[in-house]
DNA sequence: CGGGGCCTTGAACGTCGTCAAGCGATGTGG
DNA sequence: CCACATCGCTTGACGACGTTCAAGGCCCCG
């Protein structure tokens, strides 16, 4: 069932299985996109939004100084561009940043979905809402924390999203990205997020290579990342 | 009407006179704050959304370093806590930045409202996207632009929503924060803020002082922070 | 075997933060 | 009415966190 992750992850409001049907049911078509393949381009008029099922994507935005900003990071059972439904058109660029698998659904069907149903509405809508708190958070990372705690905090959040949908089993888990990326999204320079992850091995926290993150030791890590996982809205 | 400057900077979709009507009447009494007043408190369960029909209104966050971190500053006519609906509870605080009148919709009546119109919901789901929209280009801020430019940009956002709504008619007008209020909106300390904006006073581009910020040279400043004002979604 | 992507490290620099002091305006209680 | 506290703003000196520039290594792939 394609809707199955993002159900698992969503479970507030609790919505019918007749709802759950409409849902799976507004699902046209898939498609499969290839490493660094764009998915979404900015401004460009959008008709379906895109459920990740497999792989990971992340949205980023270029800046007019040459510099470029990742803003979210997704994994399977999010949706990439819900927003889109709403908002017709979106300000990013989305890209995958593996192999993905994602299943579509046109905005004409998530208009009949959310005048059928008032829970599945509000379950789509708090969907994107909890995307925005995550958005949130990442403004309190990037604007009041140090360089090595913007990387911590990061490796807590994909670490806690992961395990939730049973894609971070032991303390190992896939963070595909490169250097390059996490600079990118904490606002540091390549170089500097280098060092930071070398004293955050070297201190016995969490070790990054090869788009892989090792825990090495959780609680430290989460105190020294002061992580609260309240804004992810795990209910 | 107390929904008519939302609906002025919202109109997309359009919505018909009944379903305006029933927006309206989903208000079922106002409030008023005092500055620095909390509206919101983080992580209270919360049965109703608020509309701020006067004066300013931030969102922060306080860091366990100790740190500040304002999250968005709400004008006239903006939803400052609609996303509570599918939330229940929110992960920031809201506090009063002026002297604040508000209209108050219960989480009740906003889901009634969701289940007889979609359009009213799209409406209503939009806004909330478009103040995510607005997180995301803080993050490009706070994470790829240099000081100066930052506050710069900031100056531009508010010139333009406040332009928007009819309060910003001549090159003045208000912006009622402090310098300490601006560095935590920016991710700066107060004494860099001060440094940088004498230097865009000096530099002839904008002049904030005392909650009022002045706007020197427009085309200067738009270009200096590159200032482009698609991420919000003015239809 | 050559090239490119990614990672690593050093050295020098600069933006920005910290600490500290002082100013003017406002307000309040003795 | 003045003494004094408070708040917001301003400025200087100094230092640090993070950037820039540069070079080299490793590995994969054509």
């Amino acid at each position: 069932m394609y809707t199955d992750l993002f159900l698992k992850t969503h479970r507030v409001p609790t919505i019918t299985a007749e709802e759950r049907a409409a849902l799976e049911q507004a699902v046209v078509r898939t498609a499969t996109y290839s490493p660094k393949q764009i998915i979404v381009r900015q401004q460009t008029p959008l008709t379906q939004c895109t459920l990740l099922l497999e792989g990971f994507v992340e949205r980023y935005k270029d800046t007019p100084e040459g510099r470029r900003q990742i803003l979210a990071i997704h994994i399977p059972g999010d949706f990439v561009d819900l927003h889109s439904y709403p908002l017709k058109r979106l300000e990013h660029s989305v890209a995958a940043l593996t192999d993905v698998r994602v299943a579509l659904f046109p905005h004409a069907d998530v208009r009949a979905l959310t005048t059928e149903s008032a829970s599945l509405t509000e379950l789509l809508w708090r969907s994107t809402l909890i995307d925005a708190a995550i958005n949130r958070e990442w403004i309190v990372s990037i604007g009041a924390r140090s360089a090595a705690i913007r990387l911590a905090h990061l490796f807590c959040e994909m670490y806690t999203r992961l395990k939730r949908i049973g894609q971070a089993e032991t303390t190992t888990f896939p963070l595909p990205l490169t250097q390059v990326d996490l600079a990118d999204a904490t606002g540091l320079t390549a170089v500097h997020a280098n060092r930071m992850l070398r004293q955050l091995r070297e201190r016995g926290m969490v070790a990054f290579r090869q788009g892989e993150v090792e825990i090495l030791d959780w609680d430290a890590l989460r105190h020294f990342a002061k992580f609260d996982p309240a804004y992810l809205f795990f209910d």
